[in-house]
DNA sequence: ACCTCATGTATATACATGAGTAACA
DNA sequence: GTTACTCATGTATATACATGAGGT
């Protein structure tokens, strides 16, 4: 069982910018103890109406992003969640910058402070925080990874059960992701607009008009 | 005033598939007239609390798309209201399907034909379509706008207005539209993941903790 | 037990807005 | 006092992973 963390001692350090430095983005982040990040060597497909964003415990992939800090729930459920310590709400776009550090330093800084507020009061309150996190989460599948799958998908676009289990042991996904992004990406092949594309857009467009 | 519309002649003949062949994609598009198109040469930029799509009239861009058949309506907009005449709502993510032609040749006669239908519907009733499309839409950047933006966002980053006119005009943009696109171009320089980067995250990752 | 197909939810990206500032004309 | 700028953050659109029905 494991988590990522920032320690209480993670600072982020300004290169360029305003003297006022070091800024601490502290994340008191005991609340994390009682966020469960356990399903991650389970198959367990639930049959749930809300998904939500995957942990890949205990090692970040090259995807750089805090993944993982607000495990259990999906950046929409956060950006509303945060309205009771901020007043108002946050979209899930901005919770998904805050994530993969798409802010400026500033903005970092106040959004940090606002979640490790909400993640203390979950914590005295005990949160609901266990009915979330039960349910199979959104994997996230690395660069790499991607990159892989590609190249298996070159050379045999519908693998057997056995293949799969070896890529998936390779790069340390789960056997059914796999599967899944090769049914996908057999999908993803089929559609018109690769398929019939110049031929269909030809026609299209010819028949265009402008009254 | 103009539009584009699929000519009532306008079929799909499909290459790969099921001799089935030659299923008419028809759409009867003379609803099309109703739908405001206006604001195509206008600068007004409205207060309004939604966006909208824009119509880039008369010439479709280098993005095939169908865009504009439901000029004046988001994607979302034109999902549920599908409801009317199909029972459920379509998510935002089947338009954009449908629009970009993401789909399999059967799926898109088949939303192609409820889509017709709506737009049929809304003409009987004469439709809101007039509240709709007063406003500024979201404007499609095409891929060699985009190219040739970020050729001169490498020489000049800050451009006079007069060299943002000039882009303009040569790119076939609202001024405005490329001002923006340079304001938040700069934007995204500044951001934590780019301008610290390499220093932030080896920080970051040093302090992450797995316990 | 795995496939295809339509279509969904979650996440990521692109264009836009508005408040507050500084510069200039 | 107009005009453009920066900054936080939004809405609209696009992409990635997932589901479930129906078929073999």
């Amino acid at each position: 069982m494991s988590c990522q963390a920032f320690t209480s001692a993670d600072t982020f350090i300004p290169l360029n910018s305003d003297a006022s430095a070091t800024l601490p983005l502290i994340m008191h982040h005991s609340a994390a103890e009682c966020l469960p990040v356990s399903n991650h060597a389970t198959n367990v497909m639930s049959t749930a109406t809300g998904l939500h964003y995957s942990v890949p415990s205990c090692h970040y992939g090259n995807q750089p992003s805090t993944y993982g800090v607000m495990a259990g729930y999906t950046q929409t459920n956060v950006g509303e969640a945060l309205a009771a310590v901020h007043g108002s709400e946050f979209s899930q776009t901005t919770i998904c910058r805050f994530e993969n550090l798409q802010l400026s330093f500033k903005n970092a800084c106040k959004l940090k402070a606002i979640l490790s507020k909400w993640l203390e009061e979950a914590e005295q309150v005990g949160v609901g925080a266990n009915e979330r996190g039960k349910e199979k989460r959104r994997t996230t599948i690395s660069i790499a990874a991607k990159d892989a799958l590609e190249r298996h998908f070159g050379e045999q676009n519908k693998p057997s059960s056995q293949e799969i289990m070896r890529m998936a042991e390779e790069l340390n996904l789960e056997k059914e992701v796999v599967r899944v992004w090769f049914c996908n990406r057999r999908q993803r092949e089929k559609r018109v607009k690769t398929s019939l594309n110049q031929s269909l857009f030809s026609i299209s467009k010819e028949h265009l008009e402008c009254r």
